[in-house]
DNA sequence: GATGAACCCTGACGCTACGTCAGGCTCAAG
DNA sequence: CTTGAGCCTGACGTAGCGTCAGGGTTCATC
């Protein structure tokens, strides 16, 4: 498919196509021997990619990045962020019209109206106001990659704990509460506000239903989860302290679950010494994730030996979460132990 | 108002003002003594129709011209132009909702789109199509009020002669139907193609009951004489030559038909030199119609003489309507009369 | 009355995403 | 073989702001 072809169907100009090609967003795959541009399929995947991120207000050399290094794995995550965007547009503009028409009644009777009035609808014209800015889109989709393989199987995971009716304020769930967060916090850049609207937007949105993301039942049960984990945590922090907290890698709690696990099955004390190893180890990553600051520390520490829901979410089984807490109690005071 | 306020309440920036102010488009009606910005409701009012009509597509440059010389009539004129386009702007969304909504289904399953699929769905995402394009729009609010008096004149009473029972395809409304068009012709700078763009937008938008302008009874009304009117025309020119025609002020004809009465009235023989003087006026009107093409004269003629319908709409009475083309005749064929 | 923070002013230059030429080449149809 | 429509590559221009820099205003608080 030659340029002018391209653009007539897509609705764009040559020019705008030469710019594309010019700046290396989308080069055409092949050329006529005379040297001109030939459009493939790929190529209209790619614009209608384009396109999509233009619409959510993305500029040109974003996208390019984005496409560049996203790999193709993001053309879902864009169709789906474009149908948000839409729902929130069509809302907005049917908030608009109510407005316009309520303007145009009071036009109507020769009535001049006031300025909130005025200011409101300005504000409501200019400011169509996306869910995402176009610098929260980008972490969005720049993070994508990152994220997806362990999102899906955590999607999984969740969907046959619901199925196996394992209530949500179960213990049991917390572990997936924990990675939901943790992959949300890389996700969204650890912005709690953009996380918070994540989930604003997919419980108001009915378009929810690719089946292939979450659902509204699995958001909300694991909202539900959530929820009670930031309570216990909240019980022993502040939101700043909150937001302080850094991420380590989930295997690293895994392993010492694991060793815990073997350890305790061996029938090793919680005071000896290989134990004590592992209780080092352990509030070793505690003091990482409270970024080695002492207060934190011990703030973070009295939530995890106090509040079992807190500690369920990296030691599933509680004869292992026992175990361990006594060995952590025999490291931080031996005497007693 | 100072400037911040006014910005961070309409959604713009202070820098977007400042350039306003800088190209004249938006001049605050007052300075402070250290030469702040002060902003006063006018200033609000303006921002809004600017606001408006750039959400409509038109350039900062062509909305200062149509404001600067267009008067306050042009408000109410916005608000209806700005909800038909919103209108349209919700409807093309739902569409595209519905296509991506499809696209994604199919993304679901692993199975590409083909080639078309893409094409049609980037076309939606740009061509978010207005009705009207920026050009168009420019000038329907230029020549609005070149014509808004004698538009709402016509309403009234087109309005009236509906209500008095007047059937649609009596030669009663041509009079009205002639006047409908020259004032659309006028209206939309001849364009016949916006004309009836015009007249779709109407019936399909339900936000046409503002009560000021014409309802969707009156549009099928003068639609059917209308065509009436062009059917009548049709039998005697083709489309070009019809495109061909040119106006005259109405009030020419009237005063042609006064004069014709009053000297019916008086008795004047058609074939007298008075009533023959009229004639050959009425037929210079007609020239000036054809715009001096011979063949176009004769047709029209045709038309005038064949057609009452035709001539009904400059010469309500059907008496003087015979008594003129008697006098016609006259002039034309001297000897048979 | 001094001072600090928040706000505002006027230039001036920069930027994005194209539009708009100019001058020449290519391609398919007659 | 021509002819008209389409394409090429520069190159410059444009709209609608964004983003400084350098300096004045306002106003509440000390």
């Amino acid at each position: 498919m030659r340029i002018g072809e391209l653009a007539r169907h897509a609705g764009l100009t040559v020019r705008t196509l030469h710019h594309y090609d010019a700046i290396g967003l989308l080069t055409p795959s092949t050329r006529s021997e005379g040297g001109y541009r030939l459009y493939g399929p790929e190529d209209i995947a790619r614009l209608h990619a384009i396109q999509a991120m233009r619409q959510l207000g993305l500029s040109l050399e974003d996208i390019g990045r984005l496409l560049d290094d996203g790999g193709g794995t993001t053309l879902p995550v864009i169709v789906e962020q474009q149908l948000r965007a839409i729902d929130v547009q069509i809302e907005q503009a049917e908030k608009l019209r109510a407005r316009l028409g309520m303007l145009q009644a009071k036009l109507a009777t020769g009535s001049v109206p006031d300025m909130d009035d005025w200011l409101a609808t300005i504000r409501m014209m200019t400011t169509c106001d996306k869910y995402f800015s176009a610098d929260e889109l980008k972490t969005i989709f720049g993070n994508w990659r990152r994220i997806y393989t362990d999102w899906a199987a955590l999607i999984t995971d969740v969907r046959r704990t619901m199925k196996a009716g394992v209530p949500a304020d179960s213990l049991e769930v917390q572990p997936l509460a924990h990675r939901w967060m943790t992959l949300m916090g890389i996700w969204m850049d650890g912005n709690l506000d953009l996380i918070y609207r994540w989930g604003e937007m997919y419980r108001r949105e009915p378009s929810a239903l690719t089946g292939k993301g979450p659902d509204l039942g699995m958001v909300a049960y694991m909202d539900r989860a959530i929820q009670l984990r930031m309570a216990a945590l909240g019980r022993h922090l502040s939101i700043d302290e909150l937001l302080r907290l850094k991420q380590v890698p989930p295997e690293a709690w895994d392993t010492l679950a694991g060793s815990a696990a073997e350890l305790m099955r061996q029938g090793v004390a919680p005071g000896a010494s290989r134990a004590r190893a592992l209780g080092k180890q352990w509030l070793g990553l505690l003091e990482r994730v409270a970024d080695h600051d002492a207060v934190l520390f011990d703030k973070l520490l009295a939530a995890y030996c106090q509040e079992p829901l807190v500690a369920a979410a990296s030691v599933r089984e509680e004869a292992v979460r026992q175990y361990l807490q006594r060995t952590v109690q025999s490291v931080l005071d031996p005497i007693a132990a």
